[in-house]
DNA sequence: CTTAAATACTTTTTT
DNA sequence: AGTATTTAAG
């Protein structure tokens, strides 16, 4: 096979087998051709079946497309690969052997939203005060538990005081339900298989002889669970081969270990190291801006990307007076700027910024496609027809079967519901066991019910038809399309449209995937993310997050929102070694450049549509050297009269201004009420008498005020 | 039980 | 601002 297009480094890469390899690889510097001609080498000379092989990628999208190109390299059938995500690898491999495990292998994926729906509900059904017990914060908790590899015993027995206990009895309920409705968490599916190859060595073996060579991509953002499994799965043949760069490690929050990659030597004391510093992307001021950032954080491997490439321009670097000037700001620059709009992407820090971009484009009927947010897969009325199918294929869901009961509404109210659901759970039964006759409710309660529970019975009867069928079938019969284009309001079309659209991506899916059923078409949803259906063909500007961003290229990058608080982000509970990872996300997003990098910062911001965030530029910009940046003063007439503002004098003069007069109370002001205290200004709303004034008191309550009586006085 | 209106809550990042 | 949840009216 031909490797003449591969650099030293990456042929000894591609070249070494026996043992454990690990290859740092920074951003740039062509880890994904070294995989895939790792692989293709692997197949073509050194004569592994491709069904002995394991890559992992970090996105469905990478996998497939890591498929595609190995496909193009090779003469041989590639299909038998295994490639994918950790979630969707574990996933297969629990279809076949979670029996074992007392769940069925039609288990429901339950996604973020489904959990924290269930740890609510146990919240309530343990009546603890949700206010104290935010679902949220334990759902979060229960996750980073089963990061830990701690089970529901292991929290109660470790549990000290009363709020690790509860964490303890929330967590045994969750997982107790969880078991019930036949469901796993994201979590889960990564901790299970390690539970099966634990208790029954004969699979582990099976495996451990299926995957002869493992190859992980993004070693860096490994968990522990993570590491466990292709640990466990390459304890004997120790053919791994993990490919990283701790610069990118950007998911500690959610687990991830970048000690996984940095003690890998230790961990595995017979294994050889590869560098691969040469970068093949970016220019040379972006990425001397990228590493004058990242390499202020102390505890990183030592190591410096370089690149033959050019100089190129420097790193444009805007300041705005707020974030609509910022989003017109960037509009500008793509009008200006010569690449494609498929080679242009827009990066921030939260999908809440989005918005003001969104805004600026379509006003200017700029074609865009965002990815996040939002994610189709978790709008309301797609749950709603997915849960139908989940229902068909896992009749033990009985969350999902709470969530379209009475949906669309057929006169089952909440006391019913409740009646039902303390029925069940006295008599353990699931719901398509539910005797009606000895349910206390009303007369049509018990024919709506009976009436829906026989059609779910009929679908589930015969579940294992095309899942168009199924889906337009249940379309059909609960009269959806009517449902939602009788309503008058304009959203209710809106959702219908949604609906259509799963409609089609169902029909292609079992058009193509003939072989596969309902709960295969399910689990693939539930492990789809945005960026997997981020289509680059289509001619249009792209909007994501850095972290949706990771391993994408586009030759203009802007990174907008660079102000303290922002990005860095910081939260009430964060600790200052966050930085670090705000840090190399920042690393990530510069280095997606391989042209042209703009940064931006807005002085104001607005915060849920309506406060205003004042804030200075972040403190990663005052890390980049000067001379690598073309600072943009600003065009506009505002933004000039701004920037004057800001000089010492003009600004004591227009403070001045304020104190004389201080019935000129703005949205920002601090203020005193003589009965509720000191508070913000949020929102000023309406003129005159009739003016009224929202104020944001200590305390996080939030009034609003008739301003003519409201008798504020300002202070400092 | 249903619907509309009022209120509360959200925003860090995602499999 | 947008969504979810609670309350009040029908």
């Amino acid at each position: 096979m031909n490797l003449s297009d591969l650099n030293p480094n990456q042929l000894e890469a591609v070249k070494a087998t026996g043992g454990p390899i690990l290859i740092f690889a920074g951003a740039g510097s062509g880890k994904t051709r070294v995989l895939t001609h790792k692989i293709a080498y692997l197949i073509e000379e050194i004569g592994l079946p491709p069904e002995n092989i394991l890559a992992v990628t970090f996105t469905n999208k990478a996998a497939q497309e890591m498929s595609e190109r190995v496909t193009s390299l090779v003469q041989i059938n590639t299909s038998k690969m295994s490639i994918g995500t950790f979630h969707s690898i574990c996933a297969g491999i629990l279809r076949q052997n979670i029996h074992h495990l007392g769940y069925t292998n039609s288990f429901t994926i339950y996604d973020s939203s489904d959990s924290k729906t269930l740890v609510k509900n146990i919240i309530k059904d343990m009546n603890l005060d949700p206010k104290q017990f935010d679902a949220s914060s334990y759902q979060y908790m229960i996750s980073s538990k089963k990061n830990m590899l701690m089970s529901p015993q292991d929290v109660a027995e470790s549990a000290e005081g009363y709020i690790d206990e509860k964490l303890a009895d929330i967590y045994i309920n969750y997982q107790s339900e969880l078991e019930k409705n036949n469901a796993l968490d994201f979590d889960d599916l990564l901790i299970l298989p390690i539970k099966l190859f634990n208790e029954h060595p004969n699979i582990l073996d099976y495996y451990r002889q299926k995957y002869k060579y493992i190859l992980v991509d993004e070693y860096q953002d490994t968990n522990k669970p993570q590491f466990q499994f292709i640990n466990l799965l390459s304890e004997v043949h120790r053919d791994i081969f993990v490919v990283g760069d701790d610069d990118q490690s950007i998911y500690g929050w959610r687990g991830a270990d970048v000690r996984n990659i940095l003690d890998f030597s230790e961990q595995y004391p017979d294994s050889k190291v590869i560098k691969l510093e040469q970068n093949y992307r970016s220019t040379g001021n972006i990425l001397d801006a990228a590493y004058s950032v990242v390499s202020k954080n102390e505890s990183r491997a030592d190591k410096k990307l370089w690149t033959e490439n050019a100089k190129g321009s420097k790193i444009k670097l805007v300041e705005c007076f707020d974030d609509r000037q910022e989003a017109n700001k960037v509009l500008e620059m793509i009008f200006d700027s010569s690449f494609p709009k498929s080679e242009i992407v827009v990066l921030y820090r939260t999908n809440a910024q989005s918005r003001v971009i969104e805004d600026a484009l379509r006003k200017n009927a700029v074609p865009y496609q965002i990815i996040g947010g939002v994610k189709f897969y978790e709008r309301k009325e797609i749950k709603d027809a997915l849960a139908y199918l989940r229902i068909v294929t896992n009749p033990d869901d009985g969350l999902s079967f709470n969530r379209v009961v009475n949906f669309p509404p057929r006169g089952i109210g909440k006391t019913s519901i409740d009646k039902i659901n303390d029925y069940l759970n006295k008599n353990n039964l699931g719901y398509l066991d539910l005797n009606i006759e000895d349910l206390s409710i009303g007369p049509k309660q018990k024919k709506e019910l009976g009436d829906f529970l026989s059609f779910i019975k009929k679908l589930n009867g015969n579940k294992d038809r095309p899942a168009i069928e199924i889906l337009l079938d249940i379309i059909n019969e609960i009269d959806l399309k009517n449902y939602y284009l009788n309503q008058p309001n304009v959203e209710s079309h809106e959702r219908w449209k949604n609906v259509e659209e799963l409609i089609t991506s169902i029909e292609e899916y079992s058009e193509q995937n003939k072989d596969k059923n309902l709960s295969d078409f399910l689990e693939e949803v539930s492990l789809l993310t945005d960026i997997d259906r981020h289509n680059t063909d289509y001619e249009s500007i792209t909007l994501m997050t850095i972290h949706s961003a990771k391993g994408l290229e586009y030759s203009l990058v802007f990174i907008v929102g660079l102000e303290e608080g922002l990005f860095p982000i910081t939260s009430y509970s964060s600790l200052e070694n966050d930085i670090d990872e705000e840090r190399r996300l920042f690393y990530v997003g510069s280095t997606r450049a391989m042209k042209q990098l703009v940064l931006s910062y807005a002085k104001k911001r607005m915060k849920y549509g309506y406060e205003m965030i004042l804030s200075s530029k972040s403190r990663f910009l005052d890390e980049i050297p000067l001379e690598l940046l073309d600072i943009d003063g600003g065009n506009s007439n505002i933004f000039a009269s701004n920037r004057m503002a800001s000089n010492d004098s003009r600004q004591k003069k227009n403070l001045n201004i304020n104190y004389q007069t201080s019935s000129t109370i703005k949205v920002g002001d601090n203020v005193h009420h003589k009965v509720f205290g000191n508070g913000r200004v949020v929102q000023i709303s309406g003129f005159g008498d009739t003016q009224q004034i929202s104020i944001r008191f200590v305390g996080n309550v939030t009034k609003k005020l008739m301003k003519k009586y409201a008798n504020l006085s300002k202070i400092d």
